[in-house]
DNA sequence: ACCTGTCAAGTCTGG
DNA sequence: CCAGACTTGACAGGT
């Protein structure tokens, strides 16, 4: 079995590679036209297209596979006072190069939207702001070119001291979503509010991959273990023409229990390793360290030094 | 060159 | 009901 590494939007190896150049709205308001602002943005974005370009040769000469695009690719591509801006159109042949290279390179790629998307929140416009923010993801994994195995990483949102409530608000959101959108939808679990069992219980009932996010169930979990539910995990996938992914990260100290830390701890990561490795199928992790890549070659190399079988720079067999 | 407050966006707790 | 915590990366304005 392989098991592929990446790692999350930017480097912190690269210099001036950020991929994530934005702008306040207060900034580009003082533009008086509005020809100027799209400019002005149109340019954040294509630096931004740049530096992922760069991102990914970084990852080729790396042999890296996964990798997580930003979500901050396009400037306020999604605030309310921008929505006269086609962007697409603007950006649209820059997204095909990216998607090109991408798919040459075979990376398998990601977005996760921010924290403030909520498909099941209790207001309204929380929700509208939500599907607007997952359309604008999926625009850009479709402008790359990128079919369904480009997936859009969520949580299940708030649980707003009604749970059962809640979850039920999820689901008829979750369902009322175009195709194009769920069929890139897969659910992570979280820290704070939906453990592994609960969203696991939820991708089976309505056929969705789920993202086991191994910190997080670490912080948040039934008393389940990862053995138990792993198979189930990794089954929702089935179908699927890539692997299951999970999500790794390490606390960042005795008080800060959720906070990520600047790197993995590759003990307690060899341990998941010794439970997964007994199912002997393929998975990719994703590396969600503060250190970025830096965190990720770290981890590789205690991999190394522990013997466990190198197929290329950034996958291993077990 | 470096530092600090602020930024579009939410939820949850505690006062 | 409201302020603050939580938490990410980068801008913007100042020294």
């Amino acid at each position: 079995m392989r098991i592929r590494f990446g790692y999350v939007a930017m480097s912190t190896i690269l210099k001036d590679c950020s991929p994530s150049h934005t702008i306040t709205l207060n900034n580009l308001m003082k533009l008086s036209l509005s020809a100027d602002r799209y400019k002005r943005l149109a340019a954040l974005a294509r630096m931004n297209i740049a530096n992922t370009t760069r991102l990914f040769h970084h990852n080729r000469a790396h042999d890296i596979k996964v990798f997580r695009l930003t979500s901050k690719l396009v400037p306020l591509a999604t605030h309310p006072e921008l929505d006269g801006w086609d962007w697409r159109q603007e950006l649209g042949a820059d997204f095909k190069a990216l998607g090109d290279l991408a798919i040459r390179d075979g990376l398998r790629i990601s977005a996760h939207p921010d924290h403030f998307t909520l498909l099941n929140s209790q207001r309204y416009e929380v929700v509208e702001a939500a599907v607007k923010d997952l359309i604008f993801h999926e625009q850009i994994l479709d402008a790359m070119g990128l079919d369904a195995s480009a997936k859009l990483v969520i949580h299940v949102g708030g649980s707003y001291k009604e749970k059962p409530l809640a979850r039920e608000r999820f689901i008829e959101n979750f369902c009322l979503l175009p195709d194009n959108i769920k069929a890139r939808i897969v659910l992570e679990n979280d820290d704070k509010s939906y453990s592994a069992s609960e969203v696991l219980e939820l991708c089976q009932q309505h056929k969705i991959p789920m993202v086991l996010d191994i910190h997080h169930h670490w912080c948040l979990n039934q008393g389940e273990s990862i053995e138990e539910i792993l198979p189930a995990v990794f089954a929702t996938w089935d179908g699927e023409s890539l692997p299951p992914k999970v999500h790794i990260s390490s606390p960042r100290d005795g008080k800060n229990i959720r906070a990520h830390a600047d790197h993995i701890d590759s003990r307690f990561f060899m341990g998941f390793l010794d439970a997964a490795g007994k199912l002997g199928r393929d998975f990719d992790v994703m590396c969600e360290a503060k250190a970025k890549d830096a965190a990720l070659f770290q981890l590789l190399q205690h991999l190394a030094a522990q013997g466990y079988h190198f197929v290329d720079r950034a996958s291993i067999d077990l």
